[in-house]
DNA sequence: ATGAAAGCGCTAACAG
DNA sequence: CTGTTAGCGCTTTCAT
């Protein structure tokens, strides 16, 4: 910004004919100020059209009033979602979020998080999917993961993706499916929806079959991906439980071009409910996450933290307790016409 | 931020042993220094796990290197993958962009306005929808709109709406349609993928017909909406050209609920051809519009006024030119199976 | 080749 | 009730 075009406290204090702080103060409002001065002042500045810079505000000490949020990408419609709800949420305390897209590359991810520090956002909702980051390890900065876990050390919002798997399967099977796949973008103990999947399944003594088609694949390759997992597997499954709304989708268009019938030969689950993938796909049976619920949790745990850092004791260490909190929201089934 | 948390300049110059202007000149490399300076504050800014505050940084002077992004909200893959597109061409530049999602209310709009000049961005990219905020007229900073017009004296960037109309619309007679529909979300006369659309019909002699389903309904609300709108043209339309492709879906999932069979009783395209859309209705016929090519030149744009108010002479208006640019790039016609 | 000091725009003691 | 003054963390003349 060129300084000439923005007006300042000054500017604002010698039009008013009064000092700095009085014009600070009716901008706080704080302390008395007499009706005369408070009119005075307030025309001054709307004749400057003057607005306070954040900036110098911020480099004051305290707060910047803005937090960091790291996604995938926003134009995945489950992290947009993610995205504007945490927005919302925060916008009702008075603070704004700065978005980051990390693209799953985690040198972008390591960059943002110094930007973010060097910018000092007072707290940080990571939703990226770099696990192993050890940046994450040493942040002196409130941080709360959502969607996926980082450490046992940061507090994580999720949806009860284990139930969500569990659900998933289960309604496959009672759709009439003897041999429900697994679709997912990693395998790996810690993927409870997979877990979800392997529980159910063993309970019904149902041997799990499992294809992975990693999540930053690109859209371009996918179908390829998806077509070789998919083609072996012909006649031996009956259904495909797919842990994203938008692998399922793929897996219908797979299904339709090998002419089957869906659900009636090939039954179809997915996970997400976005609103914008129930637009574009209503048909689609799906786990829905609760977004916004989530979104709101997430929040409001980062701005306690937040809280609880700024008023902590000036001197010592001071340490807030690290509560390595998990908050599991339910998941709700979404009747389409696909299982 | 409390500030026992992060290192400052001052304690970077006190482990070394030089002064702050050391420093700083060691961290912007300017001016000689000895390679021992170097290396010795280097070893400082190491220990201390130093980040530069770039908020001082900012309030310096100069700028922020961050520009701000106002869309309806990024939850629709539409304006979320413009948002990520933006980041990816500014973050060749070194700047960084603060999302807004004015969700189509225009109070959050100003809002949004307020605060990203009150936080001294660099400029603006603006995406929303609310072609009357005054604030617009008076904003002292560059500005830039993508996809929709927010005034001649503003640079808009933007696809060719026109032809993208033209070649949906011819697209649907060449299939043999006699009676194409126009779905859009608000109809006027500055909506140009409808002009293309009467255009076309006129040249064809056909009567157009409009339907509206304002862009902000619900998406709850939208089944009813285009229901009541389609039901009543049912027999006498025979395709429709739905100017977003969520919109599009809602008209195959209409289809699919009367049981008429796309494309042979009704053809269906679509307008915007979104990977995240793609990937869940591959067989949607629509038009879409280059995105990364439209944010890379609203990038290039906005940058380039940016630098031209930063090295302005110093004294007098100097007033860069208003240059309200147009520039359109072309569409492309997806082929897909509803038309 | 390095340092001292002024100031970016604002807030917050501390006077009066 | 209002003004003076000292910083927040950094960059940048101007000295040395």
């Amino acid at each position: 910004m060129d300084r000439r075009l923005e007006p300042t406290l000054a500017d604002v204090a010698k039009e008013a004919g009064v000092s700095l702080t009085t014009v600070s103060r009716v901008l706080n409002n704080r302390g008395y100020l007499s009706q005369a001065t408070k009119d005075k002042v307030a025309r001054a500045i709307k004749t400057l059209g003057y607005r306070p810079n954040q900036v110098a505000r911020a480099l004051h000490g305290k707060r910047t009033y803005t937090i960091g949020l790291i996604v995938p990408t926003v134009a995945l419609p489950f992290f947009g979602e993610i995205a504007v709800a945490v927005e919302n949420a925060l916008a009702e305390s008075g603070y704004r979020v700065l978005i980051c897209n990390s693209l799953g590359r985690s040198d972008r991810e390591r960059d943002y998080l110094n930007l973010l520090i060097g910018n000092r956002v007072d707290g940080i909702i990571s939703g990226a999917h770099n696990e192993d980051l050890e940046e994450y390890q040493s942040i002196r900065m409130p941080i709360v993961t959502i969607d996926r876990s980082l450490s046992p050390r940061i507090p994580n919002v999720r949806c009860d993706n284990e139930a969500g798997g569990r659900l998933a399967t289960e309604r496959l099977l009672a759709g009439g499916s003897r041999r429900p796949a697994l679709l997912t973008s990693r395998s790996h103990g810690l993927n409870l929806r997979e877990r979800g999947y392997r529980i159910t399944c063993e309970a019904a003594g149902i041997e799990p079959i499992v294809f992975e088609v990693p999540f930053h694949t690109a859209p371009a390759d996918r179908p390829a991906l998806m077509a070789q997992c998919l083609d072996g597997a012909v006649g031996m499954i009956d259904s495909v439980f797919a842990t994203d709304d938008l692998a399922a989708a793929e897996v219908l268009e797979w299904a339709r071009q090998r002419d089957l019938l869906v659900p009636e030969q090939l039954r179809v689950i997915g996970f997400d409910g976005t609103v914008a993938v129930r637009r574009a796909l209503p048909t689609l049976t799906t786990i829905r996450q609760p977004i916004e619920d989530m979104a709101r949790e997430a929040v409001r745990l980062l701005l306690g933290r937040i809280d609880a850092v700024n008023s902590a004791p000036l001197e010592g260490g001071a340490d807030i307790p690290e509560i390595g909190e998990i908050v599991e929201f339910p998941v709700e089934l979404l009747e389409g016409s696909t299982a």
